[in-house]
DNA sequence: AAGCAAATCAATAACCGTTCCTATTATTCA
DNA sequence: TGAATAATAGGAACGGTTATTGATTTGCTT
C-alpha cells in the first residue's frame, strides 16, 4: 500500500477488502460499529480499530463517502457521487436525497461574504415516507 | 422554573443567567467549554456540567441556537433567527451566513421523495475572507 | 418567618464514538 | 528468501457530553 492521496487507488489487504465489500454490498449507510458487527461472526479476530482505520482510508481515497451525522456516529456510503442524506427520526434509517440546489452555495457565499467554501455538509432530519404512511394509518400525526 | 417546552419562558437561576448573558454578549459562537472557561474566573464554583445543562435547556427553550459541528464540539449562538454557519479551516472562527435558498429544501424533498423534512442542518467549511486575503498577501494559495 | 417541595447546583463518574499505542503478523519487492 | 514496510488485533486512552449523587437554594403556603 503506497498512496493515500485523494482518489488514488489503494492496494487491498485482506481486512480492507472485506470491509470495503461489506459497505458496497448494502446501501444502508452503516456506521463503523455496524460494519464491525456484521463482519465479526465470519472474521472473529477482526478488530474495531481496523474497521475505523480502513473506512477512513477508503473515504480519504474517494472510494467511500463518509457521512458526518451531527448527533451520532459517522456513516459510510458506497455511493460516492454528489448527493445528500436524510435521517428518519422514527426508524433511524438514512436515505439518499438528490438536491442540485446546493451546488450554487459556494458561489453564493463567496459573492455575498467573500469567504471561500470548500465543503458543504448537509444533514436533513425528518420522517421518511414509510414512517409517515404508517403514522397516517393510525389516524394520528 | 416550570416550563420546558419550545419557546417558553425559563425562570432564570443565577447560573443560568450568567451563562445566557455570556453567550448573548459575544457573537463568537462559543462551545460549552469556552463558555465555562470564560466564566470560571469570576465564578470559581461554576461546574462544566451546569454549563452543558443550561446551554441545552436554553436552546430547547428557543432562547439560544445550538450549532452542531460535525467534527468537533457543539457551539451556541445568541442569534436565534434562521441562518447558517461557516467554519474557517484556518482560524477556526465561525461566521454567520445568510442562505435563503435552503428554505425550499423541505418542500423539494417532500415532492421528490415523499419524506417530511423537519430540520435542515448545514455545515459549511472553507476559508474566511480575512484568511483569504492574508494568504494572498503571501502570494500563495 | 417556618416548613416543605421542587429546582438547581457542584463534583465527578460514566458513557460513547473514535483514535492511538504496542507488539505481532502479513505483505511487498529487491 | 529475507529485509523493509505496512497492516493488524487488542485494548488503553481520549474528548465531548450526559447521568448520578447528595447538598444547597429557591419558591410557595401559611
Amino acid at each position: 500500500m503506497k498512496q493515500k492521496g485523494q482518489g488514488r487507488i489503494l492496494n487491498f489487504s485482506r481486512q480492507r477488502e472485506i470491509i470495503y465489500n461489506q459497505v458496497m454490498k448494502y446501501p444502508t449507510h452503516p456506521t463503523a460499529e455496524e460494519v464491525y458487527r456484521s463482519l465479526k461472526n465470519d472474521n472473529p479476530n477482526l478488530s474495531l480499530g481496523t474497521v475505523y482505520r480502513n473506512l477512513n482510508q477508503l473515504s480519504e481515497a474517494g472510494m467511500l463517502l463518509k457521512i458526518p451525522i451531527a448527533d451520532g456516529s459517522d456513516r459510510f456510503d458506497g455511493r460516492t457521487d454528489n448527493h445528500y442524506h436524510m435521517i428518519c427520526e422514527k426508524c433511524l434509517r438514512v436515505f439518499d436525497v438528490e438536491l442540485n440546489c446546493l451546488d450554487s452555495i459556494p458561489q453564493t457565499v463567496i459573492e455575498a461574504e467573500g469567504h471561500r467554501i470548500t465543503r458543504v455538509t448537509l444533514n436533513l432530519k425528518g420522517v421518511c415516507r414509510e414512517c409517515l404512511s404508517s403514522e397516517n394509518n393510525k389516524t394520528e400525526q
